[in-house]
RNA sequence: GGGCAGUUACCAGAGUGGCCAAAUGGGGCGGACUGUAAAUCCGCUGUCUUCGACUUCGGUGGUUCGAAUCCACCACUGCCCA
């Protein structure tokens, strides 16, 4: 009876939440009537995940919560065609092992975030859609899939559509796209019995072919939903920054600059995104909403959404180090950096450290120089540029002298040298 | 196979013999104001060590003192006709 009651929450769960666009109509009637298997695929386009690709993971888990069975598909045989949705372009395609790489990559990181234990009746699987496709041979594939869909209907989706009027075109190949996807839908049902797909609103065209092939071929009845795709609230892309997309993979975006991206949010993104990107319930969303609403320049909002994310993506320890990293290089920006101490500064995890030769600063060099030889800028010109904008800091204190020479007495505590370039970009500079 | 249009910097898009490293807008970065928000305003935005030098306008050749701009050929793309 208990567990009746947890399903039947699913839908209304992700609804006030704000992550349904679009739902098949009898959608939450099966979710309710028994535990049901459903899927959301992932392209292996990078060895790891970034931030866009949480929210459908954000949805496999609450899926499982609610006592239904997720199953995440790595795409080896979609990622080796390409998906034309929301692309204006022809992509490249990938090499078959890069595409190895990717899979293996993205695979660990979906293990992380769902409960594998076959001991549960609703663990998770994980699968990979080469491992059907392979057997299958292209002439199999357009007598038993192609044969039930007609063109007229494939050209009606917008992401099609799209690139017909568009000046790029489309090739055979981006084309077929969402049959292949289609077929994904149908292999599942087939085999994991799994009547529901999930994904990016941008799938939706995909995603209703593969319900449609389900329903033509053997008379199933299949369902689906998508989540709105994450924008932030000036139009900007999401997950975006000066130095890339903010991965899930520490190594690539450090568990700092991850907490850092969540914490900079604007009012209005934090507002929907802690909705979206935490299991808080929902009083306590309203609770919070309220409190940073009395007194925004706390970023109460911010502060909870980035913690809550640091943990769920890289877990406690990592948390407190961020919180500790960033309170150091931010709070009481203006006191003297001299209250930092050694510990303070050889702790600092996260940001970019480097280190540069100890008599080079005994005889003096020029901060352009300087700048240049330590990577904070790819070249002298660039580091000019943006010293002479007022962009750079040493220890705190703007630079404005283009001549100014760097020698020991910039030392802190006889090693460090803090570089900040704009207000967030911490380069910390031991000298040996 | 035939006809037409097009290919310019991250994107869009002007420029059609010298004043072009190339208008303008968007995006990005930095500054001021703030709260490590938003909005607004300002600066930067081909590469390199400042002056200055160097390499760019689909590709290759050519005309010219001089070409993103003119000519030839090639490649790619779109639209239309068969």
């Amino acid at each position: 009876m208990k567990k009746q009651r947890i399903m039947t929450n699913f839908i209304q769960e992700l609804q006030w939440r704000g992550m349904i666009q679009d739902i098949m109509p009898g959608t939450e009637e099966q979710l309710k009537k028994e535990m049901t298997s459903a899927y959301v695929g992932f392209d292996p386009t990078a060895d790891s995940l970034h931030i866009g690709s949480l929210v459908p993971i954000l949805l496999l888990v609450h899926l499982q919560k609610a006592g239904h069975k997720p199953i995440a598909l790595v795409g080896g045989a979609t990622g080796m065609v390409g998906d034309p949705s929301g692309k204006s372009e022809e992509r490249n395609m990938l090499s078959a092992e890069e595409l190895d790489k990717n899979i293996l990559g993205v695979r660990a990181q979906l293990e992380q975030f769902l409960d594998f234990n076959p001991a549960l009746p609703n663990a998770a699987t994980l699968v990979n859609n080469y491992d059907w496709f392979k057997e299958i041979s292209f002439l199999d594939f357009i007598r038993d899939a192609g044969k039930h869909i007609t063109v007229n209907y494939m050209m009606s989706k917008d992401s099609v559509k799209k690139r017909l009027e568009g000046d790029n075109g489309m090739s055979f190949t981006e084309f077929t796209y969402q049959l292949v996807q289609g077929y994904d839908f149908f292999w599942l049902y087939q085999h994991q019995h799994c009547k529901l797909q999930m994904g990016g609103s941008d799938q939706w065209g995909n995603i209703v072919t593969g319900t449609e092939l389900i329903r033509r071929k053997v008379g199933g009845e299949a369902f689906a939903f998508t989540c709105p795709l994450i924008k932030k609230a000036d139009g900007g892309k999401f997950g975006k920054t000066e130095k890339g997309n903010i991965w899930l993979d520490p190594i690539k975006t450090t568990p700092y600059q991850f907490y850092q991206f969540w914490l900079n949010a604007s009012d209005t993104d934090a507002t929907n995104w802690i909705k979206i990107f935490t299991f808080l319930p929902q009083q306590a969303i309203i609770n919070l909403t309220t409190a940073h609403e009395a007194n925004p320049s706390e970023r109460i909002l911010q502060k909870k959404l980035a913690a809550e994310l640091t943990l769920f993506v890289h877990g406690q320890t990592e948390l407190d180090k961020a919180i500790e990293t960033t309170q150091k290089l931010f709070s009481n920006t203006k006191s003297p950096i001299e209250s930092l101490s050694v510990t303070d500064l050889e702790s600092i995890e996260g940001i970019v450290q480097s280190s540069y030769a100890a008599e080079k600063i005994q005889n003096g060099v020029d901060i352009i120089s300087f700048l240049a030889e330590n990577a904070v800028f790819e070249s002298k010109g660039a580091a000019r540029k943006m010293l002479q904008n007022g962009g750079v800091s040493i220890n705190r204190e703007k630079i404005t002298d283009v001549q100014m020479m760097v020698n020991t007495t910039h030392l802190l505590h006889d090693k460090f040298i803090l570089v900040q370039v704009g207000k967030k970009n911490y380069y910390l500079i031991a000298v040996m």
